[in-house]
DNA sequence: CTTTTTATTGTACTTTAGGCCAATAGTTTT
DNA sequence: AAAACTATTGGCCTAAAGTACAATAAAAAG
């Protein structure tokens, strides 16, 4: 298990050769590997300057086309989240501080070479935060509006919602399209949407 | 730094045991525990079973009242995405089978005890799918949507997708109502939609 | 045991929506 | 230059949506 720095730096930072003593510091990715290093594990340290984001992503292409069983960390001089998310869409296993201290690249590296993702706790949080808008919490909103209704309501809401006519909403709940209408009205009234659309808009919105 | 295993069981599994010999296995969370207890550094794993769905959130509830500095970890029997997301957004820090390796073990509690949250691969690869979708990828599918309508009608279906009636439209589209009606049949037929509220449904999609 | 809420339906009326047929003028494509 | 597409509007017609006013029976709440 080899590792190996890219890095426009002259000299491996300290916590690096701390973590690391035999890992070695280049400037580009060898194009051309041997067989030997295209088959080995490895795990590639990427540096990230501001100002070479499109040297990364190059990069990180060039290193998953060359070595089959690379794995890749990115360690960024100036951490940010879409970074981030940028980089792990990409395939990178790792993203952090290109100052970690050497116990936390350990760390990293026992993660991510036993099939694991390392990334900071603040990203992570805003990630299922954002996830569970999608599922958990915009069920939640959408909750909040229909507990205004009354049982019946929620139905006939729900399948207004979906772009029902009354018409179908009616046979689907064997009630009159009169019905339907009456605890559509309500409906409207009580969620204060304008018509069916309004409804619907309500009761699907993203988070 | 103390384990302590929640579960049904009688014994500890032998991989708990492997990871944390000295680790304790109880049935319940103690529900007062000693002021030592409340601020030592505590791992609670939690064994999660189908059935316990409510147990479970209660439990980590209580967890994260009682004792202020816990970790919490959950067991699974049948690990799935959507309890993991569910419980991570409950503060848990770690999701994983129950039947994982010592070895898995002790590197997630290496994690979480550094301040670092830990879940498998493909969770991970949704999480960060399901967010760059948001951004981006659920833009790029309404696009298609609209990359099929002329420029008027674009602008129409836009302001019909938000609510907006035909005289509403027209008013502010500076046309006649007839036009929008044009505009909008037109563009019914094109997206497949077979009315407004469908229309409003495919360009507000979620992804 | 009253009072309130919910579920249901009726008749009638107004407004919207959407389709059909048709026309004109400007733009783009072939 | 001819054909196809785009933007605009008109009239007409049907169906759907939504409101107003109203009534009845069952269920829930107080």
């Amino acid at each position: 298990m080899q590792d190996i720095f890219i890095s426009p730096l002259q000299n491996a930072l300290v916590s690096w050769v701390e973590a690391f003593p035999k890992a070695k510091v280049t400037a580009f990715v060898l194009a051309d590997p041997t067989k030997v290093q295209k088959e080995a594990d490895v795990v590639f340290w990427l540096h990230m300057n501001e100002d070479r984001q499109e040297w990364l992503a190059n990069t990180i292409s060039l290193i998953q086309k060359k070595y089959k069983n690379a794995k890749i960390a990115v360690l960024a001089n100036a951490p940010n989240q879409a970074e981030a998310l940028h980089v792990m869409s990409l395939g990178v296993l790792a993203y952090s501080h290109a100052y970690s201290p050497a116990k936390v690249l350990s760390e990293i590296k026992m993660v991510i070479i036993n099939g694991g993702v390392w990334m900071g706790q603040d990203l992570l949080k805003r990630l299922i935060e954002v996830s569970t808008n999608l599922a958990g919490n915009q069920a939640e909103l959408v909750n909040q509006h229909l507990k205004l209704l009354t049982k019946r309501e929620k139905e006939v809401a729900i399948e207004a919602a979906k772009g029902l006519s009354n018409k179908e909403i009616a046979r689907i709940l064997n009630i009159t399209e009169r019905t339907v209408k009456a605890h559509l009205s309500s409906t409207f009234e009580r969620l204060g949407a304008k018509d069916r659309l309004h409804l619907a808009l309500m009761l699907n919105k993203k988070a």
